[in-house]
DNA sequence: AATAAATAGCGTACGATAGACGCAATTGCA
DNA sequence: TGCAATTGCGTCTATCGTACGCTATTTATT
């Protein structure tokens, strides 16, 4: 867990200008050209490194990143041990730091690789294209639940995370808000999403989720809590994702009253 | 790690009926009654346990829960080992477990500790209301910046949590919104809360922002994401919580439109 | 063809983690 | 005065990430 520790340990600040790394946290196997000095960034943008001396690898980083997601997918985020991961791949613990640096280095990897680039978007209203960026965000998070933790601790984001970026900003193109307004309302919609992919998929176990816990609670005492325990009970039938489109609505709803106060 | 899983493991899910705990994950110490079958529950709402026969206890449940909650302050959630408490308490790991059942619990304790209950909001207005408790809610977990990681996990609702909603749940009494609705909406405000705290303060360090990690790599690749890039210089000076205002703001304009258009 | 230089795989550590188990000392109630 | 409950905690195990260095393999140079 030491090493998990989120922030710019380890390579992590590597990315910060490529100059001044190997730090204190420097890389394991510092004698892997591989991976070296450059850290995380070059892995992340997938630098070849077309020197061809020694044994051939027997996997590729692709292959390590994919068994990774895999696991993940199957029993979680934290069964992802460098032990298992190896033991899938058919290769020993240790072998697997000729092609990642560390736990860190790899949840990156992951995470960019299993978010994916957005696909090509309809819409010609910034609406409706701001609308199917949220949906196909949540689509793809929930697809790895696993990815929403990863996406939400400090990291380096990777290219496809940056296209993420890209297209949402661009459906705004010319709207009168400011940078930073885009920026935020990026914010507000991917917040809103990743909180509710949490709720829609906690650990993959039927009634993870909050109101599954919460109503055998409110159940014993509903006197103390009125207003929650006639929510849920009114609530519990409620349509699955319904609470997604609400929230993006009402955001968008809410940039579009903004705009129509700012322009009228 | 195998024990931080998330979800309904061990005693969690003994909250969900009182019988029918003790499955596998059958808590340590099974001969403590202070702690035993109950599990969850029974620490969160503090049920006492007159019995008193053996040694006194050296400790109380809140001085290791506040023990646990002054080192995450401290130096994050992480640092939260059985063996940091101890030593700050002056007592040996294993002795914890006479109060606590495991890490998982004492996470959900720290939580509901930490957060407090929402304190008196004015506001007649259910919209400056619901700003209120926004608000406020951000300055609680900014205070604990790990709280938000436990928040967001699957986890039993402690009564300070479910104190939350029932302020939130009560701000929006009798405004034309369903129950599920104003489920909702608290969902899209805490979502938003959250999310913005983990940008605030990830991990405590300076620079450690999504913000402080993109721009150096936007530097060198602004010409491949040409909207990010002018975006993220362009904001740089930002007001420090402009965001979370915005947010708050588009998400209650939003919900306002939607009321007004329902209507009229 | 022979040699040197890289590089991959990985065996063997180490320190830290959460937690199981059981013993010994302490205390209240009969 | 004992008996039973209860606390503190010493010991032990399994698992984690990963540092270090040896060996085998492959290519580039001579």
């Amino acid at each position: 867990m030491t090493a998990r520790e989120a922030g710019p340990a380890g390579g992590l600040d590597a990315a910060a200008g490529g100059a001044g790394a190997a730090g204190r946290g420097a890389a394991a196997n510092a004698d892997a050209p591989h991976v070296e000095s450059a850290g995380l960034a070059a892995l992340l943008w997938s630098e070849e490194r077309p020197v061809k001396r020694g044994p051939k690898p027997k996997l590729t980083l692709a292959q390590v990143v994919d068994g990774g997601i895999a696991i993940a997918d199957d029993d979680g985020l934290d069964a992802v041990t460098m032990q298992r991961l190896a033991d899938r791949l058919g290769a020993t613990k240790m072998a697997l730091y000729r092609y990642v640096p560390g736990r860190a280095e790899l949840d990156a990897l992951m995470l960019d690789r299993a978010l994916g680039a957005p696909g090509e978007i309809a819409g010609v209203q910034w609406r409706e294209t701001l609308t199917g960026w949220a949906l196909e965000f949540f689509d793809r998070a929930v697809a790895h639940a696993w990815s929403v933790e990863l996406a939400q601790r400090a990291h380096t984001p990777g290219p496809r995370e940056l296209q993420w970026f890209e297209v949402g900003l661009a459906a705004m193109d010319g709207l009168p808000l400011t940078s930073a307004e885009r920026l935020d309302v990026l914010a507000l919609l991917s917040g809103h999403v990743l909180s509710l992919v949490r709720r829609s998929t906690v650990s993959g176990s039927p009634e993870g989720d909050l109101a599954g816990s919460i109503v055998p609670i409110l159940a014993l005492r509903a006197d103390e809590y009125p207003f929650t325990a006639a929510a849920f009970e009114d609530a519990s039938d409620g349509g699955r994702d319904a609470g997604l489109r609400f929230g993006i609505d009402r955001a968008l709803d809410g940039v579009e009253a903004m705009m129509q106060r700012r322009a009228g």
